[in-house]
Order: C-alpha cells, then sequence, then structure tokens
DNA sequence: AAAGTTTGAGACATGGATGTCTCATTCGGA
DNA sequence: TCCGAATGAGACATCCATGTCTCAAACTTT
C-alpha cells in the first residue's frame, strides 16, 4: 500500500520499464492504491510518465553525487558510481526505454546535465591514462548506461540476481574500458 | 516508396524503436505507403508490431548462422557474429525495448531459440578457456544483447557513426568477456 | 463518539487511434 | 490505347483508455 507519491512512483517504474504501454488500472493495482486515488496523486498520465521520468534522473544524479565522479581517480570513481547506481537500475531502465519522454524540454535538461558529468567522468579517465582511448567518451558513457538498463531489466525479469549485479556491471564494463597494463 | 513487406517493416523498426507509440499515420508515412496500404498489408497494428519483432529475431538468426557461431573458437566466433549483428542493430533494439512482444508464444519460441545458440556460444568460450568464468554466460548473453541494442539506438539517434559500431561493440565488450592472458 | 478527511468502487462522458469502407487516380501489362 | 490491379485520400463507425464525477466506506483526529 504506496501512499506517498515516491512510492508509487517506483511502482509504476515495476510496471513501465517492462510494458510502457500498461494501462493506469494496472499501474495503480501495481502501487495497491484505485484508479482514482492515482489521479489524485498524478494529473493524468502524461504527469505521471514525466515524474517517473524526474525521479530516474534525480536518482540518477544523487547516485553520480554519493559516488563523487569528480573525485579521486577514475577507476575508483566509476567503481563507486557502479555501486551507487545499480540500486536504482529499474529507473535507468525505464529511461533508457522510454525515448518518448525527450520531448520535454525540463527532462531533456536535466538527462544531458547527467550525461555531461558521466561523459567528463571518462573523458578525465581517458586523460589519466586510465580508460581506454580508441574507445570514445561518448561510447563508453552510452554503452555504460545501456548496461546499468540491462541490469534492471535482468533484475526485474529474474534473470539475474540482485547481489550478482554490481559484480557482473563493473566487472564487464571496466574490463572493456580500462586501458591494459 | 516501399511496397514489399519487409521493407516496410525496416521503415516501422526505425520509428518503433524510438517511438514504442508511434500512431500507424507516422508508420505509413515513414514507409512512403497510405495508411491503406499498410493495412492491407498487415492486418492491424498487433499484427504489425509482431511481424517486426519476427523479422527482428528471424535477422539474428540469420547473423547467428552467418556468424557460424557453432564453429571455430568462441573468441573469432563472437568477432563474426558482433559484424553481423551490427548491420541490424536498429531490430535488436527494437526487441529489446518492445517486451510487449513476450505475450506471444511463438515470438517467445524464437526468442528462446536464438538466446539458447547465443547462450551456449559463451558457455562454449567459457569452457575453452577463452571468456571469463565470472561472469555467468546468462549475464554475457544479455549484456551482449543489451549493448547492440544500444548501439542500435545510438546510429538512429545520430550519437554513433555506423563505421564505428562493430569496432566499438566488439572491442568494449570483449575487453570485458575475455579472460586475460 | 463525532466530525472531517481520504480512499475505493463504479458509472459516465470524451477523445483519439484504429479498423473498415468507398471511390477516384495512378500504375503496369497486354 | 485499353483494361485490370493497386494505391491514396478521405469519410465514416467503433472501440477503449483516459479523465471526471459521485457516493459510500474506512480511517484519522479531536
Amino acid at each position: 500500500m504506496a501512499t506517498d507519491r515516491d512510492s508509487v512512483l517506483e511502482a509504476a517504474v515495476g510496471v513501465l520499464s517492462r510494458r510502457p504501454t500498461a494501462h493506469l488500472d494496472e499501474i495503480a493495482r501495481a502501487a495497491g492504491i484505485s484508479r482514482a486515488t492515482l489521479h489524485r496523486l498524478f494529473p493524468g498520465r502524461d504527469a505521471l510518465i514525466r515524474e517517473v521520468g524526474m525521479l530516474g534522473l534525480r536518482r540518477f544524479g544523487t547516485a553520480l553525487d554519493t559516488a563523487a565522479v569528480e573525485e579521486g581517480d577514475a577507476h575508483t570513481a566509476l567503481r563507486r558510481l557502479v555501486d551507487a547506481t545499480v540500486p536504482d537500475a529499474a529507473l535507468c531502465a525505464f529511461l533508457a526505454g522510454e525515448n518518448q519522454l525527450y520531448d520535454d524540454d525540463e527532462i531533456n535538461d536535466l538527462w544531458e546535465q547527467q550525461i555531461v558529468r558521466l561523459h567528463a567522468l571518462f573523458l578525465r579517465g581517458q586523460q589519466e591514462g586510465v580508460f581506454r582511448v580508441e574507445l570514445s567518451a561518448a561510447w563508453l558513457s552510452e554503452a555504460f548506461f545501456d548496461l546499468v538498463a540491462g541490469i534492471g531489466w535482468a533484475i526485474q525479469d529474474g534473470r539475474l540476481a540482485p547481489r550478482d549485479a554490481a559484480f557482473s556491471l563493473a566487472e564487464l564494463f571496466l574490463g572493456g574500458a580500462l586501458r591494459r597494463p
């Protein structure tokens, strides 16, 4: 029974990241509330989708903060980011799939802000000689986010154990991104 | 002007992989045909979506064939698979995003068939000592497909040059999947 | 216990995409 | 040139999710 807005949004993610066209009935049921209450919390479907996106972007921003991606060497910074991001992988999965959101300016701006920070992390790592330079920082950012999203989907569908998530992501991605010594 | 079914499906992918809820008008326009003709080719929206999914799975199956993933050492087999898959990355992106398809039994079966082959490739590679065993074959399969999908999205949105796609995918993924010598 | 608030269930209207139809036009083959 | 087939444009009807409303029940607060 989720009464506050964020709990509802979390429940909504669970449904929407799998089926972006899920009916509001289904989302309300997943949140343990009625469709009427859902409408009281969010003016309509668009608003709901938008707020889920905003939540995801806020969470990812918070993950970048707690990981302090601008500090320390890029390698361990990325490891910290993995740990900070994995708990919100489902939200990232939603963001990756819902390209529809990109009509909204506010969403686009916030999205841009996060990507810039991620991109800067990889660029810094390349300049430090930590990350490979044959792969563009843009592609590294893209691929990282894709894998986070993949983690989210895999966990939701029960194909990946949550305990293994951070390790699987870090090992696979860092293996490909780190410069060989 | 795409008159045959497959051309229409290809055009549909271009629209649907970005916006899964695109109207039939938009899809028809993207294919250069009228909505009436679109309906003559495909009974309805569901049928269209389904056939796009089927096309994607068929293409991926063909890629597995042409790459001959069951032959040779797993490393070069995977490199062949990258080259064979990248041209159809957009279709894979659609498959990754449209989890809605998973209601259909025929789709599920075909999907299962491809995943089994991909999974077997990684398992074989692990047994040959080529791929890392700390990462499960299931996760490697998942991550590979996620990155292919990411390639597709990135190319469609102009964030990745098609020429760089195969290299970027192979280097990043193999870097993380291959056992260090 | 009583008043006020919130919620759930359902009915209802609405809008918009979908599906079906017709008909004029165009294209292709004989 | 002529005929048949295919296409496009548009006009409908239909369906269904959405949005709005009401009212009773449950819960909270005093």
